[in-house]
DNA sequence: TTGATTGCAAAATATTTGCACGTCA
DNA sequence: TGACGTGCAAATATTTTGCAATCAA
């Protein structure tokens, strides 16, 4: 096994801020540092507010709403808006690049997918539409498998 | 052809509207109408609310918001987030159901895909996780072939 | 040094809520 | 009539902006 290391992973998040011209601040790495910590979450705004504030309490919502919109922007992180809410992710960690959501409305779960066939569906749209498809987001809300087995034990 | 007009339209929306215990009233006709005139059109919050004051200049915006959420609840108007906006559509005019926006990033334009291969593709998803899904939103950012067209024409 | 970044507070937007009044069934 | 729906204004929530101070390069 030769996982990457967080220290490693961090290390290519700040080559990812050189390469765009932006400065490497305390800030960026608290915030960059919490996706870091859990990599398969999607994080909305409070938690990562609540997050940075454990490591920074004067973290300012500004610095936050203004730093969130740069790495989106520079392609660092994904932004996915469900329900009401925006959800941001490493797109590091997302090599499969365009992947879907599975969204549970009962436990408000967050899974990802990824497959072969979303790749060749897109191509598909890129032929049928000559349309150039460069970013997804997929949403699939319904039941995740747990939801579904406590339901079918409540009902006994 | 048997094109369905667009007052039986509205007999069948104001059927959905009593079916769901939902009073008939003149504020949510004009609503629905706007959906009627333009059955293709994806419409953001203010436009819909512009619209509807051409038809009662006093429409307030509490009667819009909560309007519109009543029929997403309903299932009336599926909801959809883009960019940073909500946009609206009556779901009649989807019996397709789970379609795909194409949205194009240079002219903004928002077109709507569908084929039986996203059929296949979600019943596989249902296989493999073992996940219901019920809804779908799913987004494509890109370039749409207008957009490419005259972005080749300025490189001339 | 110098332009980018930050925190704070204020401003601008977006959305929800309380309430008196109106209206659909 | 009576519950539901509406408009207005006020309250909340969300996001952006101006600006002086600070910091990275």
């Amino acid at each position: 096994m030769n996982a990457i290391s967080k220290n490693d992973l961090m290390t290519l998040l700040i080559r990812a801020l050189k390469t765009n011209g932006l400065k490497i601040t305390e800030k960026r790495q608290i915030l960059l540092n919490v996706f870091l910590k859990n990599p398969d979450t999607h994080f909305d705004f409070d938690t990562l507010y609540q997050e940075a504030k454990k490591e920074w309490p004067h973290y300012g919502v500004a610095t936050l709403y203004r730093n969130l919109r740069i790495f989106v922007d520079k392609g660092i992180l994904s932004e996915n808006i469900i329900g009401n809410k925006k959800y941001y992710e490493l797109k590091m960690f997302n090599k499969k690049k365009i992947h879907a959501h599975l969204i549970c409305k009962y436990c408000g779960s967050i899974d990802e997918y990824y497959s072969p066939d979303l790749v060749k569906y897109i191509k598909m749209i890129d032929k049928k539409y000559d349309f150039d498809v460069y970013y997804g987001e997929l949403n699939f809300y319904g039941i995740c498998s747990n939801c579904k087995r406590a339901i079918k034990n409540d009902l006994k």
